[in-house]
RNA sequence: GGCCCCGUCGUCUAGCGGCCUAGGACGCCGCCCUCUCAAGGCGGUAGCGGGGGUUCGAAUCCCCUCGGGGCUACCA
């Protein structure tokens, strides 16, 4: 049983996608059930829509939530809310229990006081914190407790811990082994201000309650919760539960300058999961990308066979690694060549759908055509071209194919005919136009490419052009390009002839014969 | 400052005392193919953070050190 507890702070981070995915194999890999469980005890950062933002990026993403209110048709499961912050009531029981048996009490100090106590022990070189001689209302008396109350200072709870300053703590984490630290002794804090409209729990807190009532037997979360894990087995143990397993994993990092840092949601776009999202990377991509850097053993496998092997924690490295958009780039162009054409095609367009509708329409009025476009070099060839990473790519690598995304390239002089002279970038391609043959196989097509430039004087080979260059106005490739700008628009393109194939005789024609207006 | 985690090519990593003059993948560079690009084929580039030990032998074990990251909140 594992889970995962996202918080609605803005968009859905990868790092969250990450660990979600971790869990959720974790868990079913063993029989267990994964939940989602919203942790919305921070009204201050809450941003609204965040539910929706989670249900996007866990459906896409195929990592809905066996048991949980958010991302699912229906909420499910019997340990709802799944909300922290419906769970108010419930927290509140819990700290009304501790403070009868004495392991909590109020605490009325202010911010400023609170300021003060930590000053005073940085100066004398103590830990700073809430503890011992330090906290002024871990023993205050009944009466002052009362007096406090009467005068409606607002207070919060306090966890009276019964570690020690300088006390060793040791733990097994399920991915790291043992680890040893100093034990916690302050006396954290485990209800927020009754100042506050909710009276909700701090993080420490709300982890114990829920993942207890929840039945949780593994919390899978980044590293930076390693160092509480003292304050949270001494809070299980207060509240007289069972501790829970844990499994810190490392966080994914970006690179900066000569250093690594971790992933940071202001800072880098690829830290949200909109950014994959938009750019149209094929999930299966992402989620093998995703799953190579959790277990490195399955980045060397096939990609379907990667996605059906469960994550296992023995294979996790322990250093942060850095999220690699060439290599993600790398991954989903091998993944989209592997894709039929059709299914090509509703990649883009379910992704266009959502994200540039006008290919929506140019698709939708040209069916025939995209799937030829997006066919060339792709069936009946042994190596598929690898022009797609993103389905955002569509535009520029097959726009041309479509009537209403190219511009007829009108001007002999255009920059993309190169060096050379616009008159007779004129006359060839009004050549080809008159002499165009459409039929027949591709070296017999592309002989008359040769037989033009031939007969336009250009140099048949490289080599026999770099003999004389000024013997010649280019060379076959020169000459091709002619052809090329006039049809797709761009000096680098698809093999022409399949693309004439896709285009027909009539708009090959009409392309070049735009140079003569 | 204190405590904790981590440290092999630029990146993801293999390696768990001899199979390592450190292997693979991505990137980058070059060559081939070639009408362009992409793909593909072939080749190359580049690393055990540093210093001490232990050992016949260390990337692998120990110590120190340096570097990076985290925690030290009424944020999670």
């Amino acid at each position: 049983m594992t889970r995962f507890g996202p918080s609605p702070t803005g968009f859905v981070h990868v790092g969250g996608l990450y660990t979600a995915m971790v869990s959720r194999d974790l868990a079913h890999s063993t029989g267990g059930v994964y939940v989602l469980r919203i942790e919305d005890t921070d009204q201050s950062r809450e941003v609204a829509g965040a539910d929706e933002q989670f249900r996007r990026a866990f459906e896409a993403f195929d990592l809905v939530p066996d048991e949980g209110d958010v991302a699912l048709d229906e909420p499910r499961g019997d340990y709802g809310p799944y909300h922290q912050s419906q769970r108010a009531a419930i927290y509140q029981t819990y700290v009304r229990e501790l403070m009868r048996q004495g392991k909590a009490y109020p605490d009325f100090a202010s911010k400023e006081e609170l300021a003060q106590i930590s000053d005073a022990q940085r100066t004398l070189k103590l830990p700073t914190g809430y503890y011992g001689r330090w906290a002024p209302w871990r023993d205050a008396s009944e009466d002052d407790v009362r007096a406090a109350l009467d005068a409606g200072s607002p207070w919060v709870a306090r966890f009276r811990s019964d570690g020690v300053v300088g006390e060793r703590f040791a733990f097994s984490d399920r991915l790291r082994g043992r680890v040893e630290m100093e034990d916690n002794h302050n006396d954290v804090v485990i209800l927020k201000s009754s100042d506050s409209p909710v009276r909700l729990p701090t993080y420490h807190f709300a982890h114990a309650v829920d993942d207890h009532l929840m039945r949780t037997t593994l919390v899978v979360r980044t590293e930076e919760w390693l160092s509480s894990v003292p304050v949270h087995r001494q809070l299980f143990a207060a509240l007289g539960f069972d501790p829970v397993d844990y499994a810190h994993l490392a966080p994914l990092m970006k690179q900066e300058g000569g250093s690594k840092r971790k992933l940071s949601k202001r800072k880098d776009a690829e830290a949200s999961v909109d950014f994959y999202l938009e750019a149209g990377f094929p999930v299966p991509a992402v989620q093998y990308y995703l799953r190579g850097l959790a277990n490195p053993r399955l980045a060397e496998v096939p990609l379907p066979e990667a996605l059906a092997t469960p994550l296992r924690l023995d294979e996790f490295g322990l250093a942060g690694p850095l999220v690699d958009t060439v290599k993600l780039r790398d991954i989903a162009a091998d993944h989209v060549a592997t894709l039929s054409g059709p299914e090509v095609l509703a990649g883009v367009r379910a992704w266009a759908a959502e994200y540039d509708p006008e290919i929506v329409k140019v698709l939708d009025a040209n069916p025939e055509l995209a799937l030829a476009a997006i066919d060339v070099e792709r069936v009946g060839v042994e190596n598929p071209r690898k022009d797609l990473a993103t389905w955002s790519d569509f535009r520029d690598a097959y726009g041309f194919f479509f009537p209403e995304l190219f511009t007829d390239v009108t001007d002999p002089g255009d920059d993309r005919f190169g060096e050379l002279d616009p008159e007779l970038v004129r006359t060839v391609a009004a050549d080809l136009a008159d002499t165009y043959v459409h039929e027949g196989d591709q070296p017999t097509w592309f002989q008359q490419i040769r037989d033009l430039a031939n007969r336009h004087g250009f140099a048949p080979n490289p080599k026999t052009y770099k003999k004389d260059p000024d013997a010649y106005p280019g060379m076959l490739r020169d000459a091709a390009n002619v052809a090329r700008v006039a049809i797709t628009g761009a000096q680098r393109s698809p093999d022409l002839y399949e693309v004439t194939r896709a285009l027909g005789a009539e708009e090959v024609v009409r392309r070049l014969r735009a140079l003569q207006r």
